[in-house]
DNA sequence: TCTGGGGTCCTAGGACCC
DNA sequence: TCTGGGGTCCTAGGACCC
């Protein structure tokens, strides 16, 4: 049996726990640059805001109810994921961290009957600790448990939803559209309506040869789950098989100097990660491009991908290929809105292969990298960087209302009265 | 004026091997 | 006249997730 922990709309409640009086209040969250919505209050979505609208479409009713406008604060949302998961971690070792705001859980050591009570338990426990509320199915799949997870968070007070009885399933599948499996988009609950199909019950029920040839393995994974027969276990984590980093601009970008310093962000952040992985990157893509959605403008889309003479990990060898490319895929007179930078062809640092032609590697360089991360861990981000990363970043995207980093900070520690 | 960022898996088809 | 059988590896593109 499985339990599957959700945070509530997790950015919104991240927001609150710091700032009390946004309980009650509706709340919404922003992407990067500001761009689009990302998560919501239960106040906003009763408005018929919609997840992942374009917030320059929405902003007038937001300001017309007035709703609180928060930019993205990654870095409190990932320390608060963190606190949360702990947690999880201690009552029940067997889990899988699935997302920012979401763990499955093995409750196989769990009596069945204490099944709902635990579940319960924690569920208070994180809303105790951390201030994050969050919903807890429980079913005998992974695609079940999403189910009841989001039959807790719709319909129940407590907050928590067993979806572990045939005659229960039989009921709930029957009511549930298609379209909001875990693992049906919006192509496939097209196709599947199309064929008749349009409860989870439907397609359930549904054959399994059918499934096999419009849907392939994938859609014959669901119809088991549904079905109760286990086809998904908790995974390791494993390490990331790419790595990209990409921004917007906050205004469009003409210059190359300005797209290399952009590029060369990108590349550091990206390289930082990958040596947090003990990774090593074999072929690195780059790409810039205009807004597509400015027709009135020319556009331009291009990207490029370069093997490395030899897997490094090793930024200034990063950024000065990247501005390279960047210098290949450059032509004057377009305006650009985003350029972003992929590390492919990933492997363990442990075995790296070395290259007869290349000059050898400075012993220098292997000590320089964990020195810069260490600094930048210990005492934040852009302690020490490359001069190639740039000062003025008049590109940088827009973050106009952003809330203080309270868990991470010290200058931005919350305050108390 | 303004439209996010970061990932994974699967399949089909082409190129190649003996 | 007639043109096998059994494979692997790689890539692009499509679909999905949060």
């Amino acid at each position: 049996m499985f339990a599957l922990l959700d945070c509530n709309n997790f950015f919104v409640s991240c927001e609150r726990v710091f700032a009390p009086h946004l309980w009650n209040r509706p709340v919404l969250v922003l992407s990067n640059n500001d761009g689009c919505v990302i998560s919501r209050s239960k106040e906003v979505k009763d408005l018929g805001i919609a997840m992942g609208a374009p917030f320059f479409k929405v902003r007038e009713q937001c300001q017309k109810h007035q709703v609180e406008v928060f930019s993205s604060n990654f870095e409190l949302y990932g320390d608060m994921s963190a606190r949360v998961m702990s947690i999880i971690g201690k009552v029940a070792p067997d889990h899988e961290i699935y997302s920012i705001d979401e763990a499955f859980l093995h409750l196989a050591t769990i009596p069945t009957s204490d099944h709902e009570t635990f579940c319960q338990t924690l569920r208070e426990q994180v809303k105790d600790w951390t201030g994050i509320p969050v919903s807890i199915g429980i079913a005998p799949t992974k695609v079940l448990c999403k189910i009841a997870n989001m039959i807790a968070k719709k319909y129940t007070v407590s907050g928590v939803f067993d979806l572990s009885s045939p005659s229960l399933q039989e009921r709930i599948l029957s009511g549930f559209p298609v379209g909001d499996i875990w693992g049906i988009g919006s192509k496939l609950s097209k196709k599947l309506e199309a064929m008749g199909i349009y409860t989870a019950k439907d397609l359930r029920d549904a054959n399994r040869n059918i499934i096999r040839s419009c849907l392939s393995v994938v859609g014959l994974r669901i119809v088991d789950e549904l079905r109760g027969i286990s086809c998904l276990g908790l995974e390791e984590i494993e390490p990331k098989k790419q790595i990209m980093a990409s921004r917007s601009f906050g205004k469009p970008v003409t210059e190359c100097h300005e797209l290399e310093e952009a590029i060369a962000c990108y590349v550091t952040s990206a390289a930082m990660r990958l040596r947090s992985q003990q990774s090593i990157t074999g072929a690195m893509y780059v790409y810039i491009r205009t807004n597509h959605f400015q027709t009135t403008d020319k556009s331009y889309a291009k990207g490029v991908m370069w093997p490395l003479p030899i897997a490094t990990d090793y930024t200034p060898d990063l950024i000065s290929m990247a501005k390279q490319m960047v210098r290949h895929l450059y032509l004057k007179g377009y305006r650009y809105q985003k350029a972003g930078v992929v590390l492919l062809d990933l492997v363990d640092a442990a075995s790296l292969q070395y290259n007869l032609f290349a000059p050898p590697t400075d012993s220098k360089h292997s000590q320089l990298m964990p020195v810069m991360d260490g600094l930048n861990r210990r005492f934040g981000k852009k302690t020490i960087h490359f001069l190639a990363t740039g000062f003025k970043k008049n590109w940088r995207a827009r973050q106009d209302s952003q809330s203080p980093r309270y868990t991470t900070r010290w200058d931005e520690l919350p305050s108390v009265n």
